[in-house]
DNA sequence: CGTTCTTTTGACCGTTTGGTCAAACCAAGA
DNA sequence: TCTTGGTTTGACCAAACGGTCAAAAGAACG
């Protein structure tokens, strides 16, 4: 029977993992040292190794805290629905995603740039059949008409790409738009481009 | 007078940088070390350091020469040419940089994904300057009535990020994909959306 | 051959890194 | 109050880090 945590253990313990997942986020695993992670949660570093084991440890709670809920909106997509409101609305669950966790979604881009060096399996596995899945339905709705004939692999990435770049692009994309709100104007672009793109 | 570099020079200047690509574009700044980029580049650490004087100074190379060539395809685009075609020669030009350079693409996902912080300015500057002429003659075009309206703004954005995400996202996308190539499927795929989006 | 200039290396240095540990601290209940 | 268990810390360690240097090795050319 374990033991429950204490307030201060839930109080630290997340600020670890906030902690971590700002600088994770930033500067991938490597790039990252204790002493970085302890100064944003305002602990020291024997203070934060009290609480999780080694470096990795946070990493690895952090990455599977993250594919928790990763694979959800693509995980409704839902074969019964309308095709292009099913789309168009995991468009809008993704990009709500990048807006409203863009450091967990720098996170992933960072796992993928290294490598996926602890993710690889998960995507041969996990990831894959669900695509396929996914996929399979989104070339049902097209061979019945009901969308326009597209590629269902790449028109997958293509909201991956859509969505995902205003999270880990952040940087360049106030750069370009200066004070502008980026997510405003992204919602009515994706809406526009794959009502087009499938033929509503 | 610069002296002119003997082969030896050209031959390792050449071999570290192509390692220092290699491993940046994998773990950013931070997370690399010169040991591996000596490594690499088949050299000892000392005998790197020999030819750049420090790690950060490989890196601005990479940097530097990679600027150099990043911006041209948006360069390219020509008020006067037909719009739908400038615009798929475009993202067909971005896609080929991302199959044949994705290491610099990397590289530079990396360095967003940190904030860019060595290319902040440029990102403000050069490159706010040249999207902002450019989105004005996509602008200028759906005035014109010769390509549907829409925002040229998160038009550019979608075209970086459906392209650079070829090459940043590989692993993701070869984990998905199987055996099956990506570039192939996915210049058609790009082509057929544009065109709708733009109609033509 | 000998000389000169370039290239390579082993040994080394100070700092940073991930991690340990015993001791001190502190909250809370008996 | 005292005790007990959770919490915090300063001091410390070995390894890895970016970088230096003098000396050795190698190329080039007369």
């Amino acid at each position: 029977m374990t033991k429950a945590p204490t307030r201060i253990q839930q109080r630290n313990q997340a600020a670890i993992l906030s902690a971590g997942l700002d600088v994770f986020s930033q500067y991938g695993f490597r790039g990252t040292t204790l002493d970085q992670i302890a100064e944003a949660a305002g602990l020291s570093k024997p203070n934060l190794l009290y609480y999780f084991p080694s470096k990795e440890a946070i990493h690895t709670a952090l990455l599977e805290r993250l594919l928790e809920n990763w694979l959800d909106p693509l995980k409704a997509l839902d074969a019964a629905g309308d095709p292009v409101q099913e789309l168009t609305a995991y468009v809008r669950r993704k990009l709500a995603l990048s807006k409203d966790f863009p450091r967990e979604s720098r996170l992933f881009a960072n796992e993928i740039l290294q490598g996926a060096p602890w993710i690889e399996d998960i995507l041969r596995n996990d990831l894959k059949r669900l695509v396929d899945e996914k996929a399979a339905i989104i070339q049902g709705w097209a061979d019945a008409g009901k969308i326009a004939p597209v590629d269902p692999y790449h028109l997958i990435f293509s909201i991956w790409a859509l969505t995902q770049h205003y999270a880990d692009f952040d940087v360049q994309v106030r750069a370009v738009l200066g004070d502008r709100a980026p997510y405003d104007g992204a919602a009515l672009f994706l809406d526009q481009l794959y009502r087009k793109l499938l033929g509503s």
